[in-house]
DNA sequence: AATGAAATCCCAACGTG
DNA sequence: CACGTTGGGATTTCATT
């Protein structure tokens, strides 16, 4: 995990790639569905899934949680800037901010600011502690800048396969 | 789907939020592990989590997929702001954002910026003719910064769920 | 909520182009 | 080498108590 640009090896055609678009969709669609609709037999797909999942092209599968349905209302996008770039610095940031189970989402950017987390909370006090917790108490976080979501408008992990 | 907020109508007790942890990781976990892991039944489990789907506190399954490895290599973070924040223009830039397939997530926000998006695109080139076409091309956004992904620290839809 | 039966799905082995 | 067909084993699903 030590590389952020991890190549996946395989080289995916266009089956895999139609199957790719079923699954990020509903991965519990039943592999004769699935088969059917690219015109492939349920071994051929199994085995496809099978070595996509090996490969790491297929990252895991989840169940996507509604946060609403946990009491988790308030998702808050926060754009984080480090004291300095050093790269120990960097690093202490990812770590903290991967360990934090708050945090839902994080990138490291461009563009002056150095983070942007999203981040989940189940109200606006516990939210406010977190960023005390995270961002406040550290030393090597110069400025912090909240936006509170007002709507989700579109919160999945769906990507367009060409 | 016009509301914002809809409140999940279910109350989760402390098995079906077990069960979520569970599932949230990886959904195709054999319904005996979750039984185990849990202390219930397997007729139990399976029927809750049909009920969370059925009430949508599971929104959906789907297969996480690795963006490098179908050539999207290209993450940025885009704050748009607005010309104006009337309700019919609003509503007209969640439409768009919410209908272009490179845009993966749309936040309303609070802070000045109107949304921020997550926009994935196989290069440069194509990046910068989407922002023409989503911000540039589009008289009521006004302005938007771009900040491009060095690194997705974390990039998953995991909730730490209380 | 637990039990058991029926249907379905997954997966490995074999044979073929 | 990848596909398709087939069969056994496991899992989900439904009906009953």
């Amino acid at each position: 995990m030590a590389n952020p640009l991890k190549a996946a090896s395989r080289t995916l055609d266009s089956f895999d790639r139609a199957i790719l678009r079923i699954v990020q969709r509903d991965n519990k669609t039943p592999q004769r569905a699935i088969a059917e609709a690219v015109h492939l037999s349920t071994a051929a797909v199994q085995r496809r899934i099978a070595a996509m999942e090996k490969a790491g092209i297929i990252r895991w599968n989840a169940a996507l949680v509604d946060p609403d349905a946990i009491s988790l209302g308030i998702t808050s996008i926060v754009e984080v800037h480090l004291s300095d770039e050093r790269t120990a610095t960097v690093d202490r940031a990812k770590a903290l901010f991967r360990a934090a189970p708050e945090v839902q989402q994080c990138y490291y950017v461009t563009g002056g600011t150095s983070f942007v987390l999203v981040i989940v909370s189940p109200d606006m006090r516990v939210y406010e502690a977190t960023t005390r917790r995270l961002f406040s108490e550290n030393a090597f976080v110069a400025s912090f800048r909240s936006l509170i979501a007002l709507d989700r408008v579109k919160a999945g992990m769906e990507l367009a396969i060409p």
